[in-house]
DNA sequence: ACTCGTTATGCATCCGGATGCATACCATAT
DNA sequence: ATATGGTATGCATCCGGATGCATAACGAGT
């Protein structure tokens, strides 16, 4: 009964005497009507008779029926599957995010697949894999995609969206928080509380967030006359990059620093303090971007801005649902939640 | 061209004109040959002459074929796709394993369904929903499957294995950390390093993961003469959860507190030195068990039994990718890591 | 009773591959 | 040349539903 079939290098039994079904034909053969009055019967706008709808129903109940949705998915070319590529899925921000969009989904009828890629990697070349299972939509987080791979799902009626990421050509939806806004309220709150020697850690390269932040900080500084004292650059958003960083950071002596996100912050509060002694705020205020929950944790009491995720999650996952949303970028904003890491003026 | 089709409650269109993809008679046809011997060609058991299997493969390539897995999971009741049923996506220990198994599912060929499932709530009724996805194996962790549901899908030649979590029933394969032992050897520390008023803050009820840690904890305290100072329950293992067991646990005076898991450890260190100014080890010494990121982080810097993950991932998709692999409940040894919440004898 | 306009049903086919069975092919053995 | 055994191919069907088209049934209007 075994067999060397393989599914994309894997193998596979072949049907190994697997309890069929209860199958539309069974349910129509049982009240002596035909097949497709019960695949009608299951469809809200199928022309079925009121009674008959009730017969079809109820027997399907008694017999277990339920429509198969591979059988489907085949025809129909939809699978009510929603796939979710996620990089990075080490920093809580995301996992968070994928929680909920699982969450969303599911409330929305739709399965979620996910598609987990190595941090940084490119999936274009993996995404045409995906078409096969007939995914009806993408959801892409933390993670690049080419506007052209993008594009041909659309094409095909699938939507794609982009959280937490924006790439330069209009036709690909995304949701972001405002980054830039969010950065240059940052800027104020630290040049309000007396700070001049601001030290901006930067995420990796590349990243459309890190980008939006570190210009909306910035920007605003030289639009209060100020100016950074140091830049330090990261290879990745995440502790071990934050504590190491912070290491650098410190060496233009600065009096705050703004982490571009929060787990990088609570890397870089953490090697101040138990490495460096540093008091926070008192000798280094410090602030990140995203509040995920560890930012409201007693130890670190982070001041940062939050992405309000629940909101970017239902815009996302009404962008994919609603054919009547128009595909475009969606900015939300953030909001700032001040504790404990910036010093009273 | 919209209609008001509905899957499981979702809206869909009806074939909206979507690209049709090349198919296995396009192939037969461009070359000639049958669509059985298409698809013979991309079973690597098929019996193909070698130079068709050629042809066939290059002509593919050309005409950008490629097998659908729909169709052929319709015929062959096999998707290439494990579902991930997962509670609890906020424990870190939980979202690091499930970032692992991904991977190593996908290394393996496999595609992951996210069944996220709300905290503690029972998934019974939803499985047979995804059988519908022909779904080939089920991964739990962090919420409960009876063992009925579990023969059922093992009947059907398709896998189960609970992670983290072991029913009385012998036949539903499981991985676990060897919670019993990892929890007595956190006694014997404490002990050895002379603390004498312990509590336990225990996870929720009807955990197994909970049952095994507590019964080791306090057998081992027995063997040892000792006994429980007190004990404080939880509704869940979460910091919030944490932080405010610690409080109640601090009213019996303890010398040293074991946490049922990381999170709720990290929430009662919190507690204690930011409410309570308790200075950890001096004051009280603190154990947890998970051994989560966060547990290495400077600010904890936490001394808990580390549960090997990627040990256990690769148990698990072993028992769920090799079908020689025998269906048992497999225990992996955790490790003791020995940081500083723990005083010196 | 006789049309006409709906609404219900059924038939046949399609979606794209997998596979049992029969046949055709090929080479070696006799 | 003929029998023999193994390999290649093709045919027909199946997996389980969805759907265009044709027909039947029904209710109303005159």
């Amino acid at each position: 009964m075994r067999s060397k079939w393989k599914i994309w290098g894997l193998k596979v039994l072949r049907d190994g005497g697997r309890k069929r079904d209860v199958t539309s034909r069974d349910v129509a053969r049982a009240l002596g009507v035909s097949q497709s009055m019960v695949s009608r019967a299951f469809d809200p706008a199928g022309r079925v008779s009121k009674e008959n709808r009730a017969r079809i129903m109820r027997a399907a109940e008694t017999l277990g029926y339920v429509p198969n949705v591979i059988a489907r998915s085949l025809s129909t070319r939809r699978s009510g599957i929603v796939a979710i590529v996620i990089g990075g899925m080490d920093n809580p921000f995301y996992t968070d995010m994928l929680d909920q969009t699982a969450a969303a989904l599911d409330a929305a009828g739709y399965k979620s697949l996910l598609f987990r890629v190595p941090a940084g990697q490119d999936v274009d070349d993996q995404l045409p894999a995906l078409r096969q299972y007939n995914v009806d939509a993408l959801i892409v987080a933390s993670a690049s995609i080419s506007s052209r791979i993008a594009e041909e799902w659309q094409r095909d009626d699938r939507r794609v969206v982009l959280f937490n990421r924006s790439v330069p050509d209009q036709s690909v939806p995304s949701v972001t928080c405002d980054n830039e806004t969010g950065a240059r309220e940052l800027a104020d709150l630290l040049i309000d509380r007396g700070h001049s020697r601001l030290v901006f850690v930067a995420g990796p390269q590349g990243t459309s967030t890190n980008r939006e932040r570190e210009a909306g900080f910035i920007r605003r500084l030289m639009e209060r006359g100020c100016s950074l004292a140091g830049r330090v650059d990261t290879t990745s958003y995440s502790f071990a990059e934050g504590y190491r960083a912070a290491a650098e950071a410190l060496s233009v002596k600065p009096d705050a620093v703004f982490f571009a996100n929060d787990v990088l912050a609570l890397g870089g509060i953490d090697r101040l303090r138990y490495d460096f002694g540093v008091k926070i705020p008192s000798d280094i205020s410090v602030v990140g971007f995203d509040d995920i929950p560890m930012a409201g944790w007693p130890a670190y009491n982070l001041t940062t801005i939050r992405q309000p995720i629940d909101e970017m999650v239902r815009v996302t996952v009404e962008l994919i649902t609603d054919h009547d949303a128009p595909p475009t970028r969606r900015i939300v904003p953030g909001q700032l939640v001040s504790r404990g890491t910036v010093r009273l003026a």
